[in-house]
Order: structure tokens, then sequence, then C-alpha cells
DNA sequence: GGTGAAACTATTCGCAG
DNA sequence: CTGCGAATAGTTTCACC
């Protein structure tokens, strides 16, 4: 992973549809030294997927939440991602320092979906409780972030 | 947007890189077909764009929080977008029920980064408090929903 | 929405630093 | 080990039906 690399990978995110010989212009390489750098890349797992962002109300989920998560003592982080991975509503879940367990990044299609969703959620064992927000607008939502670590 | 639409999104959130060829035997359509609809749902911001999801922790961000924001009454969203947008560590803001006005994603190299980063968002005039979720360990995180709505 | 042709890309070589 | 240039195979894109 070098400067070479970085400037690839920003270059993708920024459009997956690219060519391999428009992003060698961009970083001063030859089309097959792009792709073999790719090809690398994406074996060593740091590209993990070329995907396409969406617009979720174009697509009928209009509904969104974020659900705090409770749950019992003896609660793995295995456990939870089984859990969470069972509901398609699930598009985030994260274990979290501070009072919840963990947090659940849920997308539905409307109030009622989302409702349902939430019932199934809370019907897992371990959950104990959960605190929910409801997203009443997007102000902000990065597809990937442009990797520009060093800014602090 | 009909079904053949959902098929091709599904198709291109799967691999942005397809060729139009290969999404046609999917749908069961030429390639210059599938074409111009994706120009369409392209130009009628349905497809908002191609990206590449990388490995967070390759790139250099390996700290992930979510913020809680409480806000002064006469906060609006446009301040609040605004505000969120000048800290490059944001990658998602919401407006949001319950007991927060805000929640905010913040994503940085380290926790150093991370304090900082935060530091400066508690200094943004219209913050009275803030209440942060240290992200321990991503359970899921779907880089875009397969579009199958009527689940409910 | 399909077809076919022209322009453009991707991908695989051999070869050089 | 990494990059380059050339040749083949495949893709995009266009005009036309």
């Amino acid at each position: 992973m070098d400067d070479i690399d970085q400037r690839i990978i920003a270059s993708l995110i920024a459009d997956a549809r690219q060519s391999y010989a428009e992003i060698g212009t961009r970083v001063s390489l030859s089309a097959p030294a792009v792709k073999r750098r790719v090809d690398r890349l994406r074996a060593g797992g740091v590209i993990r997927a070329f995907t396409t962002v969406v617009d979720p109300a174009a697509v009928g989920w209009t509904t969104e939440a974020f659900v705090e998560l409770f749950c019992t003592g003896r609660t793995t982080p295995a456990q939870l991602t089984v859990a969470t991975r069972r509901h398609p509503e699930v598009v985030g879940a994260y274990t979290v320092s501070g009072e919840a367990d963990a947090l659940v990044h849920l997308r539905a299609a409307d109030i009622t979906h989302l409702e349902q969703a939430l019932e199934r959620l809370r019907a897992e064992p371990f959950v104990t409780s959960t605190r929910s927000m409801i997203v009443l607008s997007r102000l902000v939502d990065s597809p990937t972030v442009i990797p520009t670590p060093t800014a602090g």
C-alpha cells in the first residue's frame, strides 16, 4: 500500500466504473499497471466490492431508524452478528461503548414495516430493552470516505 | 421504474463493474437496452453513484463513533447540515426523534483524531451537549441495501 | 426494445528496467 | 518485482429498424 494505491482507491471510490486507462492517467501509470494493483488490492481485502449508491426513497425504503440495544449480560458479539444479519432491514450493527450494548441501523419501506422489524428485533432472546431514534432527515450520508487520514 | 429496473439496480449494487451485456443476460435484455435504462436511472437520480467499498482499517481509519447531538431550541436542519459537512470525519448525520436532536456518525484515524473531531463538533455554537458511543466492533455494515422492499 | 458496425477498453502477452 | 507497449478479445455506443 503506497501512495499510488491510495490514489487509485480514491479514484475508484469517486467512480467505480472508470476504465483502468482513465485511472492510469490520473495516477501516471499504464492501464495494465493499474489493473495489477487493483487485483492485488482486491485479493488483499483492501477493496471489498464495487457497488452502486441508490436513492433509498426511489427504491421504496423511505423510513430509517437507529436503535440502541440493551442486552443481557452474557451476550456475545457473535450472537449479535448472527441475530442482526437475520433481519433484512438491518443495514448496520455495531457494538458500542456507553449505556447501550449495540447500535442497529434499520431501513424499512414505511413506519409499519419499521415497526414490524423492530418487534422482530425486540423478540430476540438476549434483548432486554431498546431505545429508538427515527431518522427525520438525512443531513449527510457519505457512501464511503475518501481516504485522507492525516487530517488531525 | 418497473421490475426490470429493480433487477438492474440489484445487479449493479452487487457489482458495479459488471458489463451491460452481463446484466442483460440476468434481466433478459440486450446490452444497449440495459445501458439506456441505466442512463435513465442515473439521470433521474435513482442511481446516485458507482463507488468502491474499502476496508476502513486498510485505509487508516480504525476508529468510529456515533454521537448524539443535543442542540439549542432554535437550531435548523440546514444549520446542522452546513456544520456537520465542515468536518471531514462526519460520514453520516441525521436529525432524529427521541431525546437527541441529531445523530452523527464519525470516522477517524485513531482515538486522538476522534477526540479532536469531537471537540471541534462540540465547539459548534448550537451544540449544548453530546453523548458518544464509540464503536467497539462492526457486526453488520451493508454498503447498500439490496432492494426487496415488499417484505412486510 | 433489438441489431450490427465502429470506436474504445480490457486483458494477456513478451520484454525491459 | 513492477511497469511498459502491442495484439487479441470483449464492451460501449451509435445509427437504424
